[in-house]
This record gives structure tokens, C-alpha cells and sequence, in this order.
RNA sequence: GGGGAAGUCGCAUAGUGGCAAUUGCAACAGACUGUAAAUCUGUCCUCUUCGGAGUUCGGUGGUUCGAGUCCACCCUUCCCCA
């Protein structure tokens, strides 16, 4: 994997940059549609590639290692040619389970067990269990064991679990260069910032990861409750510090807003489930703001869901028969609307990425960004 | 014509003398950030300064400190037998 950096913003820390990976190119910044068991919900292949534009997809390892499990997928030949998705994927860790699955987990000192969520079966996750396992499944970029820490977190268990989080990174790449890749492409492995809300632990977690020399670095713990000027304050910290050559990747954010403010502090790749698990639960993104399709104002709105959508979609079907799919219960309601999202979330980061190359990013996005948070 | 059963806040239900009254659906709003989420929360008789206030269980009258609940009559619907 190669990451070429090809313009960075006169005015902010906005960078356009080129990813190459063995499954194709990724325009940065870029956003990564989540398809947690190796499927974005409800979308095909086909959809995804031809119309919403995605360029890499994530999948969970957690999920993945449950069911189907490893064997599977092994046998399938890796991921791509299990789900059949021929671009780059990659696969998180698990170390956001260790914060979502919080009841049924235990951290221990080798790693963590879970309760699965589906029959409640026990299970340890180790780092080296984790890389094993993202070597079967085979994405081309692979996460390190961390723990995303909850928000609020106190300091002292924030850096003792940054401790936890660096010594599961060291075993991570001490597995990670012990053997190469299965499928006959490479795989890269991405160190995990950390440190909660605190800078002189994310400045210590920082320098502590790019002593891996890794093909890129994510940015984790963020967008879990705290307030944005939190996030944005750390972020601006982290990109500080983490090699300008190297791709950043801010885990899990976010808004459009929250994307729009971490490409200008220097944000590269983001992957975030709102843009389709709102659009099921009826939420849609434009850039004239969100709108709620269950409403009835949209009722009897005859126009198309969304003029200035880039999706087919959005021209094919009106906002009148969109809500009236919703509220029947159809699954095209679902559809629909995760489709419409997920291409305005790769038309914002596209268009950013123009503005970023043409040099105005930053007055651009003051000039958009106060619109998507109206509520229509 | 004879016999039987039943009418509760949009619909369907619970309630057999003691708090506007159960539950489901529908309706209307809101939430959702590396997916335990096609999920969850709130409102849902009227008014309200959110503390309450006022009117309700087919209708009218009655018994009672107190009635959706008991009594009488009336109205309406359904079922069975002719």
C-alpha cells in the first residue's frame, strides 16, 4: 500500500492525497461505507460501486469471527470473494466491541472475552487471536487491538488503558510481521491513537505509534459523547504529530460536520454507520440540511427526495412516496434512503476533495457547513 | 316472531364499587457517530404558568360518601332458533 500526498490547503491542515492498495485506488479524503458482516446493509455490490461511488468498505472482525467464522471465509478465499466486493476493504478489529459490548466483556490481561451477542457463548479476543483472524478474512487494511474507551473517562483510567492499548499494538505487529498474507495481496496494519479526551496522552499515544513506521494511522476513541470542540481539539493535536506521508484515519465520525471539520485539521479516511443506520431509521443528509422522511410535511411533496442528490435515487423516486414507504414499513424505504445517504456522504468528501485541489477548502466549508444542520 | 350476547379515549382490547382507566395497533414527534439498532424514546380526551385544572366508558334517570362497574328504561349492534 502507498499513500501519495498531492495537495495540502495554504489556508488549514486539508489534505487531497491518493491511497493505492492491491484492490484499487482511494481518492482521499475519503469516506468508508460500514458493512459490519461483510454487507452494507440492505445495498448490493453493484449499488455500491456503480451509484454511491464507494471506494473501500468496512467489515468487523468480531462480527465476522462469530458467523460465519474464519474457516468460512478462509475457505471462500478471503472476503472479497466471499461478499463478492472487489474493491479495497477493511476490517476493524474488534476494539470497538470492547467499548460497545461493555456489560458482556471483560478486559483481562492477555486481552478480552466477550459474550457473544447472538447465543451468549464466551470467547477471548488477544492481539495476536485478532491479527490471525484479519489475516483470514483478508482486507487489505487491518486494525490494531485497541480499547475505545467510553466518554466521560476519568485520566487514570484513560492512561492505564492507553498502556493496555500500546502493549496489545506491540503484539499486534510482533504477530502482524511473523507472517505474511493468505491471498496473495498485501495487508496493512493501522496503529490506533488513544488517550480519551486527554492531549498529553494522545501527544504520548501518537508518538508511541509511528514508531511502527505504520502505512497509515487511525484515530480512536472519538465521537463517543464528548463535546465537538473536544474532538476537534484532539484531532488537531493528533494530526500534529502523525507523519504528514501517511494517511489518518479518524475512526467512527461522523456528522457531516463533524467529516467537514476533521478534513480541515487533516482528517484523510473516516467510516461512520449514520449515514445508513439513520437512513433505515428514516434520517435523511443534503446539503440543505437533515430531513426526518416519517414526517408528514412530505406527505404530499411531489419533488424528488433530493435535487442535488447525486444518486439515482434521488432523482427515480419523490419524497411523497419515500415517506409513504417508510411509514408502511417497506424494506425499499430502508433501501432507499441508505442509498441517498451514503452517496451525499461520498459526494461531501468528493467535493471537499475538489476544494481541497482548486485551494479554498476552508472558505468553502464555511460557507456549507452551517446548512447541514438545518432541519427540514 | 322467540331466545341470547354486547356497546370503554381513531381501531381493537382490559377493567365486575375507590387515582382519566390496561394492553396492542394506528397516528404524531424525537434520538441514533470504528452497527448487540429495519432499533430505541416520548406524546397520544381538553386546557395548562407542567404544579395541576376540567370533562369522560351508547343515552337518560336512579342507588351510593363514591359508578365504566349496581338498578330501571331507552337507543344501537351482533349471534342463535323460527
Amino acid at each position: 500500500m502507498n499513500y501519495e500526498l498531492i495537495h495540502t490547503s495554504s489556508d488549514c491542515k486539508a489534505r487531497a492525497g491518493l491511497l493505492r492498495t492491491s484492490h484499487g485506488d482511494i481518492p482521499t479524503p475519503v469516506f468508508m461505507p460500514v458493512g459490519t458482516v461483510g454487507s452494507v446493509k440492505g445495498i448490493g455490490v453493484n449499488t455500491l460501486i456503480d451509484d454511491i461511488h464507494a471506494k473501500i468498505i468496512l467489515a468487523n472482525t468480531y462480527h465476522l469471527y462469530l458467523r460465519p467464522g474464519c474457516d468460512i471465509i478462509h475457505k471462500a478465499g478471503g472476503i472479497h470473494k466471499f461478499n463478492s466486493f472487489p474493491l479495497p476493504m477493511l476490517t476493524d478489529s474488534g476494539g470497538f466491541q470492547v467499548y460497545s459490548l461493555g456489560k458482556i466483556r471483560k478486559i483481562t490481561p492477555q486481552g478480552c472475552t466477550f459474550q457473544s451477542h447472538i447465543d451468549g457463548s464466551r470467547h477471548e479476543f488477544t492481539p495476536e487471536k485478532v491479527i490471525d483472524i484479519q489475516r483470514q478474512i483478508g482486507a487489505d487494511i487491518i486494525m490494531a487491538f485497541d480499547e475505545c474507551t467510553p466518554y466521560p473517562c476519568d485520566y487514570k483510567y484513560a492512561k492505564n488503558s492507553l498502556y493496555i492499548t500500546h502493549h496489545w499494538l506491540q503484539r499486534c505487529f510482533e504477530r502482524f510481521s511473523s507472517y505474511g498474507p493468505l491471498y496473495g495481496y498485501s495487508q496493512s496494519l493501522f496503529p490506533i491513537v488513544q488517550g480519551s479526551v486527554y492531549e498529553d496522552l494522545r501527544i504520548e499515544s501518537c508518538r508511541e505509534v509511528i514508531k511502527y513506521n505504520a502505512d497509515g494511522y487511525a484515530i480512536g476513541g472519538l465521537s463517543v459523547g464528548e463535546p465537538h470542540e473536544d474532538m476537534y481539539r484532539i484531532i488537531n493535536t493528533c494530526t500534529d504529530i502523525l507523519p504528514y506521508d501517511k494517511p489518518r484515519y479518524l475512526m467512527g465520525v461522523g456528522t457531516p460536520q463533524n467529516i467537514l471539520e476533521g478534513i480541515e485539521r487533516g482528517i484523510d479516511m473516516f467510516d461512520c454507520v449514520m449515514p445508513t443506520r439513520n437512513g433505515r431509521n428514516a434520517m435523511l443528509f443534503t446539503w440543505k440540511g437533515t430531513m426526518n422522511m416519517r414526517n408528514k410535511k412530505w406527505a404530499d411533496d411531489f419533488s424528488p427526495i433530493d435535487p442535488d442528490g447525486k444518486s439515482i435515487v434521488d432523482r427515480l423516486y419523490t419524497r411523497a412516496y419515500l415517506r409513504h414507504l417508510f411509514v408502511s414499513g417497506e424494506l425499499l424505504a430502508m433501501q432507499i434512503a441508505s442509498v441517498h445517504n451514503l452517496a451525499f456522504y461520498l459526494d461531501l468528501v468528493t467535493v471537499a476533495r475538489k476544494h481541497i485541489l482548486e485551494g479554498d477548502y476552508k472558505q468553502w466549508k464555511s460557507t456549507v457547513i452551517d446548512k447541514l444542520s438545518v432541519r427540514l
